[in-house]
This record gives C-alpha cells, sequence and structure tokens, in this order.
RNA sequence: GUGAGUGUAGCUCAACUUGGUUAGAGCACUUGACUGUGGCUCAAGAUGUUGGGGGUUCAAGUCCCCUCACUCACCCCA
C-alpha cells in the first residue's frame, strides 16, 4: 500500500461503523427522552471563536489546533470541540432561550494518538442554554447515566463536583497557591508547571505521591460563595431523589476554562479503555455566552467520547439480517428475481445469487456479506411451489411454501 | 513536546542468546475430493523489495547508524 489513513485518523469499516451508527440511534433516542433537538455547526469556525472560549491557557488551543489561513486569508480553526460554535450560533441567530440541543460530530486536535485518543474524534454532545438549574443541571447528569446503562455499560462512574464561580473562585486559588508554594519541595515537576499555568489541575496528577499530598489540599468546594453552595446542595439533593448513582469527588476538575459551579465527568474501569478512561465529562458555563458579547445567559452541557465509548462496548457483533436467494440453474433465474422484488417490497432485505457461482461458492458468499438466511430455488422447489429456507446461523433449514415465505421472515424472532 | 516498545505473507507470529545455503508456521485465500449445502475433514497450490536508506562483514531478517511508520505511556483531554 502506498497510501494510508493520516496519523491519528482511523477507518470505521462496516462493522465498526454499524456499531457507531447503534451509539448514535441510542443517543438521539435518549436525548430525545429529554426534549433535545439536533443542531449542526460547521466543522470549522474563525480562530478567535476558540481563542475566546475554550482558554488561551489550555493545551488544546495553545498546542493542539489545527490551524491555517484559507485562501481568502481567514484565520481558521478545524473545531477541537462542540460548544463554542453552538454558543456562536445562539447569538448569531438569537435563538429563542430557553433551548436544548444536541450533537454529533467530529472533532480535532493535533495531539499523540494513543488507544482511546485520536486526531479526528466524534462526539455526542449535549448543551442546555438558558436554564439556570439546578433541575437542568440533573437532567443533564441523568441523560448521561441513563445513555450508558441503556447501551449496557454497566462499569460507568459519574463524579461530580463543583468548581464554583468567579465570585468563590479568585479566593479558593489564593489558598491553594499558598498550599502549594508551601510543599513545593514534594510535589512533581508536572504539578509544579500546573500551579503556575491552572492550579486546580494539580488534583489530576497521576503521581501516587502527589495525590497522597492533595488529599490535605483546598478543595473548591469548601471555598463556594453562598449562591454556588446552595446550587450544588440542590444538585446532590436532587441526585439522591432520582436514585442517580454519583460519586462527589472534590478532586475532579475539568480541562476548558469557562466552566462554572457543576462539573461531571463520566469514568469507565473497563479494561478496554487503557489510560483514557474518561468516557465524557461537562458542566456548567454560565460565562460563555456573556463573554461572547451576549447576555448574561446560565447555560451547561457535557460531551462525550464516541470511539471511547466504542472501546467500551468491546468488539461488535455483526448483524445478519438480509437474505440470500439462490435459484440453482440459470433457467430459474426467473423465480429468483421474482423472490428478489418480493422480499425488497415487504422490506425485507436480499441479494440474489450470480448464476456462475454454484451451490457451495453462493453458500460461502451469502456468509461473507453475513445474511441471515438463503433461500434455494431449485427444479424440485419450483415444481412444488415450496422453497427451502436455510437459517446460517443456527444452520437449519426447512421447506417453505413459496407463498408464506415473507411470512416466516418476518415472524422469525417468533420461531425456534 | 517527552519516554519506552514494535516493524517479517492479507492477518497473528517464528527464525533464539551466538550473523551461515532456498526466510517458516497457523489462520485466511484459490482449486479439487463434493456439478443440491458454507463454517468440519483431507489433498494440492499461490504469496514476501524481512518498513526504507546507508554501514560493518566472505556472508545481515539477525549487528551498528539514520529515517519512516505503528503501538503504549507521560503531557493533555472525549
Amino acid at each position: 500500500m502506498i497510501i494510508s489513513n493520516p496519523k491519528g485518523t482511523q477507518d470505521f469499516l462496516p462493522l465498526q461503523s454499524g456499531q457507531k451508527h447503534l451509539v448514535e440511534t441510542r443517543f438521539r433516542e435518549t436525548v430525545g427522552l429529554y426534549g433535545f433537538s439536533e443542531i449542526v455547526t460547521p466543522t470549522f469556525e474563525h480562530t478567535e471563536l476558540f481563542l475566546r472560549s475554550t482558554g488561551l491557557t489550555t493545551d488544546i488551543i495553545t498546542k493542539q489546533i489545527y490551524q491555517f489561513i484559507d485562501k481568502g486569508g481567514r484565520d481558521i480553526t478545524l473545531r477541537p470541540e462542540g460548544t463554542p460554535g453552538i454558543v456562536r450560533a445562539v447569538l448569531q441567530y438569537n435563538l429563542k432561550l430557553p433551548v436544548r440541543m444536541f450533537y454529533i460530530g467530529p472533532m480535532f486536535r493535533y495531539e499523540r494518538p494513543q488507544k482511546g485518543r485520536y486526531r479526528e474524534f466524534y462526539q455526542l454532545g449535549v448543551e442546555a442554554v438558558g436554564e439556570i438549574g439546578p433541575d437542568i443541571d440533573v437532567e443533564i447528569i441523568e441523560i448521561g447515566s441513563r445513555f450508558f446503562t441503556g447501551l449496557g455499560l454497566k462499569d460507568v462512574i459519574t463524579k461530580v463536583n463543583s468548581v464554583g464561580c468567579a465570585v468563590c473562585r479568585p479566593k479558593h486559588r489564593t489558598e491553594l497557591g499558598l498550599f502549594l508554594e508551601r510543599n513545593k519541595a514534594k510535589i512533581c515537576d508536572d504539578c509544579k508547571g500546573r500551579a503556575e499555568r491552572n492550579p486546580m489541575r494539580i488534583f489530576d496528577c497521576k503521581e501516587a505521591t502527589c495525590q497522597e499530598l492533595y488529599i490535605n489540599a483546598p478543595k473548591i468546594v469548601d471555598y463556594l460563595c453562598f449562591d454556588c453552595q446552595q446550587h450544588f446542595q440542590s444538585v446532590l439533593n436532587e441526585l439522591v431523589e432520582r436514585k442517580i448513582p454519583f460519586e462527589l469527588n472534590k478532586m475532579m476538575v475539568r480541562g476548558l476554562d469557562y466552566y462554572t459551579r457543576t462539573a461531571f465527568e463520566f469514568v469507565s474501569s473497563s479494561s478496554e479503555l487503557g489510560a483514557q478512561d474518561s468516557l465524557g465529562g461537562g458542566g456548567r458555563y454560565d460565562n460563555l455566552v456573556e463573554d461572547f458579547g451576549g447576555p448574561k445567559t446560565p447555560a451547561i452541557g457535557f460531551a462525550l467520547g464516541l470511539e471511547r465509548i466504542m472501546l467500551a462496548l468491546g468488539t461488535p457483533r455483526p448483524i445478519r439480517k438480509a437474505v440470500y436467494i439462490i435459484p440453482l440453474d440459470p433457467s430459474i433465474q426467473k423465480q429468483g428475481k421474482e423472490l428478489l422484488r418480493l422480499l425488497r417490497n415487504a422490506n425485507i432485505p436480499a441479494l440474489l445469487n450470480n448464476p456462475d457461482k454454484n451451490l457451495r461458492a453462493g453458500l460461502g458468499i451469502a456468509d461473507n456479506l453475513a445474511c441471515e438466511y438463503v433461500i434455494i430455488i431449485g427444479s424440485e422447489e419450483v415444481k412444488k411451489q415450496i422453497y427451502t429456507v436455510k437459517n446460517l446461523v443456527k444452520r437449519t433449514q426447512k421447506q417453505v411454501p413459496q407463498n408464506q415465505i415473507i411470512e416466516v421472515l418476518t415472524n422469525k424472532e417468533n420461531q425456534s
């Protein structure tokens, strides 16, 4: 092979593509229950949009964006996440608030690929703009929880925390800064860097010694202002009320600059995921709309990583559903075509064997094409008007009168 | 950006510490036993610039250097 796909991208071959579609369908169903409608925004935006939202201190913006000048001299960036484009659209079209939207699409970040991390990757996300909460906070978390359960993912933990707001954060930041200053001899080099750039991120450190030390570090939840405290308490109460399993994790922080108040993350303990065990996360971003020049507007959302969800689900089983028709003799091709038309008109996926392939070869092709049934039509069958219907999965076959075939195939779930 | 590991047939891998003739095996593939029954069995068959380039050597898949690619981890994040 001379040309392969670029680093960090991946092909969804038919089998994976089927699984991807299943995940997306389940997502649409779940968010639909909560009144979310789809929004589709461009995969690239003016670079400035991301600079002003995602954050000038984040690695995503400083190192990971796919940025270029287009032929008209515009400064363009492939979106590294979905939220900024959606907030932009809300303001640009002056959408009536509150509004609940979801999105599915590719995002782009220039990073070193590893398990569960790609340069082009798909996110499933929701954004609720204009609702102050705390009910909507709980709804959003519940959606994620319900979605994962519906997919059959059992080992997903929902971590919840509050990161405060512009009022309470400075106080905490000062205290945390002092704490780090006092202990700077004990913290790792990475954390020294974090202390400079964005101190709250130290809680993410994987060094055991740092983790141990930070157990006694000042936590943001202990510094919340009255309003944030009230809000957070209501969220926690409502989570309990709705019987949504979660874990209050004071060390959990989010990576993007714009988050405020409620923050959460869905973590999987599946061994399929490697080091990237976060299936998704989100939180409030009550200042972002205002930062963009809009009115003061509360908002909350989350984003989930499609590829990570697929990894956690494991290797998909092929779904067999088509019927493969094999007329045994060229003279019977006519009956084969007739049946083909009949099945398709009855909404049953069907394929016809090529006359130059014999029965043996035809069965092999049917198997490769992941067909569920093979219908064999020979001279005997034509004479009696009773066709041979073979189930490729169960390895069984039976004679079915020609005029009952559709009925039998349609009710296949009910038979043994 | 940092670190480690791996590149041999379509896929998974072997060929060892100690370079030595024609680079092997399983799966998959093709054909036949089986012109009305695939995934079982048996027989036969095809397949390689050993990722690429350079070096050492009488001799390199094997040793050295460079380069490219992939993987995992750090960083960061979905």
